[in-house]
DNA sequence: AAGACGGGGAC
DNA sequence: GTCCCAGTCTT
């Protein structure tokens, strides 16, 4: 039988019942798609049923705030799809009058939806032939042809789309897209794959040749930045509290914080109260302040480590971007402020 | 072609 | 610690 056969076989026994799986509805696929994005199912997943339940439609998503529907992301990290998520509802709710497109050519000139997106879109609601290739994709053909090739590169890139597109099964494109992608989250998993007892370990290679621990090959990524991250939690003498909303390229765009002084290695206090950025946002010469955290908290991001301290800093009043300490929650904050704000407990 | 972009889970 | 996750965008 062949390797495509094979696999639908074992998915209609073994696939995994998710809500997104019951559905054709363009726009629960590309939300549910857009989540899935370098994110664990189980992860998405409480994800996918608020933002269906706060935006039933494309038109409900449309009309939110960037606010509302980051605040709503909030803690499902890599933001930028959050916006484009937001961009993406206002132009089919208002351009395209409520209708997705229906092919990989016009799916793909959506914000946020590149090659994999578009390809599971058109293939799950339309049924294009069109192969998706994802991490899963990458893994199983690479083991099972023994394709040395690394994934992250341009060549092998467009090695194992050619390949997908070979492969996939062209009167059942959804059902194949969805069958290989599955096989490799359940069965041919990263890390201890079940070759013992795998439908296609008669023919494949990485196990013919016990390679299946090297493959596939993906090149290393440079190395993890240090940043020193110092915040200051301002507090007033009526209960108010600043937060900023990060507007540059880089991390966290949009989302809020304590006014922030980075530096460029650990501080201690003496030295951030000599520092010009300290005394311009801290104005009120009747200050008092102090480190919460005695050890460093280091938040890890995919390519930087956060060395964080806090610092408490009691004030009379604030001038700028004050709010009420009870309305800290409504604003989305990255997972590092959320944590200390919950910590804190004010 | 190479980096940037989050947070969490598995080992 | 390491690697990976239903990738995309920017430089």
């Amino acid at each position: 039988m062949k390797i495509r056969k094979k696999l639908i076989a074992w998915y209609l026994m073994h696939k995994r019942p998710l809500p997104w799986r019951e559905t054709q509805d363009p726009y629960k696929i590309w939300l549910s798609e857009i989540m899935l994005q370098q994110t664990r199912v189980e992860q998405g997943m409480p994800y996918y049923f608020k933002f269906l339940e706060a935006f039933p439609s494309v038109h409900d998503l449309a009309n939110a705030t960037e606010g509302e529907v980051l605040k709503l992301w909030q803690g499902l990290g890599y933001y930028s799809r959050a916006r484009n998520l937001h961009e993406t509802a206002k132009h089919v709710s208002k351009s395209l009058n409520g209708q997705f497109p229906r092919t990989y050519k016009e799916l793909i000139k959506l914000k946020g939806v590149g090659d994999y997106t578009a390809s599971a879109i058109a293939s799950i609601c339309f049924n294009e032939a069109t192969p998706v290739v994802d991490g899963n994709v990458y893994r199983v053909l690479s083991r099972y042809y023994g394709i040395r090739t690394p994934i992250n590169s341009t060549s092998g890139i467009k090695e194992f789309k050619a390949l997908a597109e070979e492969l996939i099964d062209k009167e059942r494109p959804a059902t194949f897209n969805q069958a290989i992608m599955e096989f490799g989250a359940i069965q041919c998993k990263p890390q201890n794959p079940y070759c013992l007892h795998c439908p296609l370990n008669d023919s494949c290679m990485a196990l013919a040749t016990s390679k299946v621990k090297e493959l596939p090959i993906k090149l290393k990524k440079g190395k993890i930045k240090r940043r020193f991250f110092n915040y200051l939690v301002m507090i007033s003498d009526d209960d108010e509290t600043q937060l900023q909303q990060r507007t540059k390229k880089g991390i966290w765009q949009h989302l809020y914080e304590f006014p922030l002084i980075e530096a460029e290695k650990k501080l201690s206090k003496k030295e951030l109260l000599e520092l010009q950025g300290f005394k311009d946002l801290v104005k009120d010469n009747n200050f008092k302040v102090s480190l919460y955290n005695d050890e460093e908290v280091i938040h890890k991001l995919s390519h930087q480590h956060l060395h964080t301290q806090f610092w408490i800093v009691l004030v009379n009043e604030i001038k700028k971007g004050a709010i009420p300490i009870s309305n800290i929650k409504k604003y989305p904050v990255p997972i590092l402020i959320d944590n200390f704000v919950e910590e804190f407990n004010f």
